[in-house]
DNA sequence: ATGTCATCGCGTCGATGA
């Protein structure tokens, strides 16, 4: 008797809709039970609704024009509980980064799932760089609030952040970057410190494991690539991982994200 | 050193973000 099991990836996919042919060949590939999407580059009505429920999945969108936008697919029963991240003084966060849904996953267990897309905060020096420091801090707070339940918890995305040098191909070609600076990736280890578990590092931990590769300069052919897609889960979470997997051939395939898919499998 | 890609606007290219 198996018990029950769910597989859960990440894909910042860079336009959701120029992505749509390489998305829909993983999903039929890949068949995860549920996926955070990053960077839809869409508001909601643009979302290709009709082409992922085709493919099985249900979706909720937090999308917007041009620019972030995130959504979580489920071919199991979810439902949405949070868009955006709470700032504590009322406000909202302008750019759409955040989304959290509760999973119910077979035999009576729900996972909560967070899909976060975390600002890139380039270049240095400039409130984009601020603005980065301040929303890891907001994260911070609200994951604090998410860890008091003691729930399964998978906090999936594109974290633009390289927690070690060996995640990267040259860590002093970084050195002057927002996604290697000391306070990104501190705040990163805060989080962890918290309770949580990086995924990748608890079952494989190899250095050179890159999940994007840029578009420019050759970065793929290169392999000058940097490990930037993250799982982070909580206790419940972590003691039902069960393996860890990035789907780097998918970047070099036709019309590619510079971003490939990682996923996780979780057996309760 | 960027050998790139995607979006938008009022547009057949430049600006912007990554």
């Amino acid at each position: 008797m198996t018990q029950p099991a769910l597989t859960i990836a990440t894909f910042n996919v860079n336009s959701v809709n120029a992505r749509l042919p390489n998305l829909l060949a993983w999903l039929a590939e890949a068949g995860p039970d549920v996926v955070c999407l990053q960077e839809l580059k869409c508001e909601d009505a643009k979302f290709p609704r009709e082409a992922i429920e085709d493919a099985g999945y249900s979706a909720i969108v937090h999308g917007q024009k041009t620019y972030n936008g995130v959504a979580i697919l489920s071919r199991l029963p979810m439902e949405e509980a949070r868009r955006g991240l709470p700032l504590g003084d009322g406000e909202e966060d302008p750019q759409a980064r955040y989304l959290e849904a509760e999973i119910s996953v077979p035999g009576g267990w729900m996972v909560r799932v967070a899909c976060l897309y975390c600002p890139n905060g380039n270049p240095l020096g400039t409130d984009k760089f601020a603005y980065k420091l301040r929303w890891m801090e907001r994260l911070q707070g609200h994951v604090q609030g998410l860890l008091a339940l003691e729930e399964p918890l998978v906090l999936a995305g594109d974290w633009n952040i390289i927690p070690r040098p060996e995640d990267c191909h040259d860590p002093a070609a970084w050195a002057g970057d927002a996604l290697f600076q000391p306070e990104s990736r501190a705040a990163w280890r805060r989080l962890l410190n918290l309770g949580l578990t990086d995924a990748f590092m608890a079952v494989d931990g190899a250095a050179h494991a890159y999940t994007f590769w840029d578009y420019q300069a050759g970065a793929w052919p290169k392999d000058n690539g940097i490990r930037i897609d993250h799982f982070a889960l909580s206790p419940q979470a972590a003691d039902a991982l069960e393996s860890v997997q990035i789907w780097r051939p998918v970047r070099g395939r036709e019309k590619a994200s510079d971003h490939v898919p990682v996923s996780a499998r979780l057996s309760f």
